[in-house]
DNA sequence: GCATGATATGAGTAATTACTCATATTGCCT
DNA sequence: AGGCAATATGAGTAATTACTCATATCATGC
């Protein structure tokens, strides 16, 4: 079973109606998680025909496989921005502070999302993906840490880039979801581990 | 709709007809997902009728939440295991490592499982679970960081007790999920987030 | 304005799903 | 032994689901 578009929009509005149906499954399953995310819901939300729906989508896990993406490039262009956002004399603190809330508001808008992307990464035979992601979201991590060096212990950038924004996840999870939720905490607690993790010496 | 379980056990065969339909739940959601998880096919692979399974769960969300409740008690046995193992003069470190290795352990035989019940949880009205997660695998936590308080900065001992599990499930995910799986990175980054952490000054 | 490919439609279908209920079997108590 | 509650059964159903296909509408180049 194929996993890549069956189609790719040439006109405007088929790009149009592309994204109108990944911007639907975004919402439903954000809002009612995976169990309500099936391919005829999506197509009444984004007010289009199932029949089109499936002119660009082989099968239902296509269609997640695309959607999984999507967010993937949208978590990487908030890093960016966010990163960017600062002048270049900023210290690195302030870097790492402001990085943390862009993850954690972006993380914490689409909760079930993120959740249920997980699982689908997990069950997906999608390794490419991972790969691409850190390639985005990931080389702002990373050359950020380079110009940094003396403000850390030793650490491969790269490996660093891959447990950073998964530590910043793991504290928003605990914390952001409890009612009601503690996001002073969160954020303090997520720098802390991001801080922490970068000072700490070796351990091998 | 009542998410509690509709009638208790009480001869043996109940319990066990019990179980078995809760480790087939389990081990359907580990083995495909989510998506594979329905309530016909829990009862084959239990070896029970459908109906047996609807006389204890009164709906397919009260089961997901009857698993939630089983997954969170074995993952804090598994850490109680795990800190009690090592003698009452190991250093702190060694405890640490311990207890990383553990849940390492404990979520690498049930990545999609661990990940399912992320989402579920998030989409299930779940709060006092939540609490009785962390009078459970937290309180292990607590304890030790108490015994150890000389060895870390000032964390509050119950805010810790929640981030650390975290911490530690995301280096997990991130490195263990690759192809091939990096385990021996994946256990010396969780160690360096948990120390680091821990002897982390406060950020505020 | 016409031809042709791109795009959109949605009724329809076979399969799956959550769940019920009437009936059957089992174990326990006296 | 017999009676009663606890437990187990599974055919059945109404609803949902992934997906197809024949047909219709659009846009663009000539």
């Amino acid at each position: 079973m194929s996993l890549s578009a069956r189609k790719t929009p040439r006109q405007g509005r088929a790009q149009a109606t592309y994204d109108a149906i990944l911007e639907a499954a975004a919402h439903i399953i954000a809002k009612s998680g995976l169990t309500a995310f099936n391919t005829n819901a999506v197509a009444e939300r984004a007010g289009v025909s199932i029949g089109s729906l499936y002119q660009y989508f082989p099968n239902k896990d296509a269609l997640m496989v695309a959607l999984i993406e999507r967010q993937q490039q949208n978590q990487a262009d908030t890093l960016k921005a966010a990163a960017t956002s600062l002048g270049p004399d900023a210290d690195f603190e302030t870097i790492v502070r402001s990085l943390v809330r862009a993850a954690m508001q972006h993380h914490r808008d689409n909760d079930l999302l993120a959740s249920a992307i997980d699982h689908e990464e997990a069950r997906l035979p999608i390794d490419a993906m991972l790969g691409s992601y850190l390639d985005q979201g990931g080389r702002v991590v990373a050359q950020l840490l380079q110009r940094f060096q003396n403000d850390i212990l030793v650490v491969d950038a790269d490996t660093a880039a891959r447990t950073l924004p998964a530590l910043v996840r793991a504290v928003t999870d605990a914390w952001a979801n409890l009612s009601p939720p503690q996001l002073d905490i969160a954020e303090a607690e997520a720098v802390r581990a991001v801080l922490g993790y970068l000072r700490q010496g070796s351990t091998h």
